[in-house]
DNA sequence: CCCTGATTCGC
DNA sequence: GCGAATCAGG
């Protein structure tokens, strides 16, 4: 594969949200994360450097290698493209769809992104569970990792424990099964087979 | 171990 | 320019 156009569009996109290389590996397809990390730095936007702003007063010049013969710049307006700046401010932009912000805007940035995760699975409901898988899963979540969501990653459970509207929440964590989002456990309590499931009239 | 990005260097 | 191998961490 090459870097096309397109791709690397994507590449920057992905990078500025913050997603890993392996992430933005998978994404493109046809790719290592070392290709991704390589392409990255070559197109110089490798460190989200946008903390520029830190050094007032000292001089900025960090560079220890003396370019041939640059120093003719009186009034040279190189305005360094800001890849990663995403800033509520003031846009240039109009956005024609939603009304301007008032000063209520949440300045925080939004950091990273949910890795790319599968479908959450449902809750556990009390009911059409056996027992055993029940037992289990409890015993189970009290040896949860309780990772959060930046953290999972293909090879962890990434059965949500907990209220996500409270701090008491997190991710199972446990090595999931081979080619599973979940740990044992918890597998056995998301793909319930049909068969299982005894159509409990009363 | 799992993962992360950084760097090198032959191609 | 490209990216595998390697390095240096967490």
């Amino acid at each position: 594969m090459s870097w096309t156009d397109e791709r690397v569009e994507t590449l920057k996109r992905m990078w500025g949200e913050g997603q890993s290389a392996s992430a933005i590996a998978k994404e493109l397809g046809g790719v290592t994360r070392n290709a991704v990390i390589g392409k990255v730095h070559r197109l110089g936007l490798s460190n989200r450097t946008e903390e520029a702003e830190a050094a007032p007063a000292a001089a900025p010049a960090p560079q220890p290698v003396a370019e041939k013969k640059a120093e003719k710049k009186p009034a040279a307006p190189k305005p360094e493209p800001q890849p990663t700046a995403a800033k509520p401010e003031a846009a240039p932009a109009e956005k024609p769809a939603v009304a301007a912000q008032p000063a209520t805007f949440t300045p925080v940035p939004r950091r990273p992104i949910v890795p790319a995760g599968q479908p959450l699975p449902p809750q556990p409901s009390a009911n059409e569970i056996s027992p055993e898988a029940l037992a289990s899963v409890r015993e189970v979540e009290k040896k949860a990792r309780k990772l959060t969501l930046m953290e999972l990653t293909e090879r962890t459970c990434k059965w949500p424990i907990g209220d996500p509207a409270t701090d008491k929440f997190w991710f199972c964590g446990l090595p999931s099964q081979p080619g599973k989002p979940y740990c044992e456990a918890h597998v056995s309590v998301a793909f319930q087979p049909m068969s299982s499931r005894r159509d409990r009239r009363r």
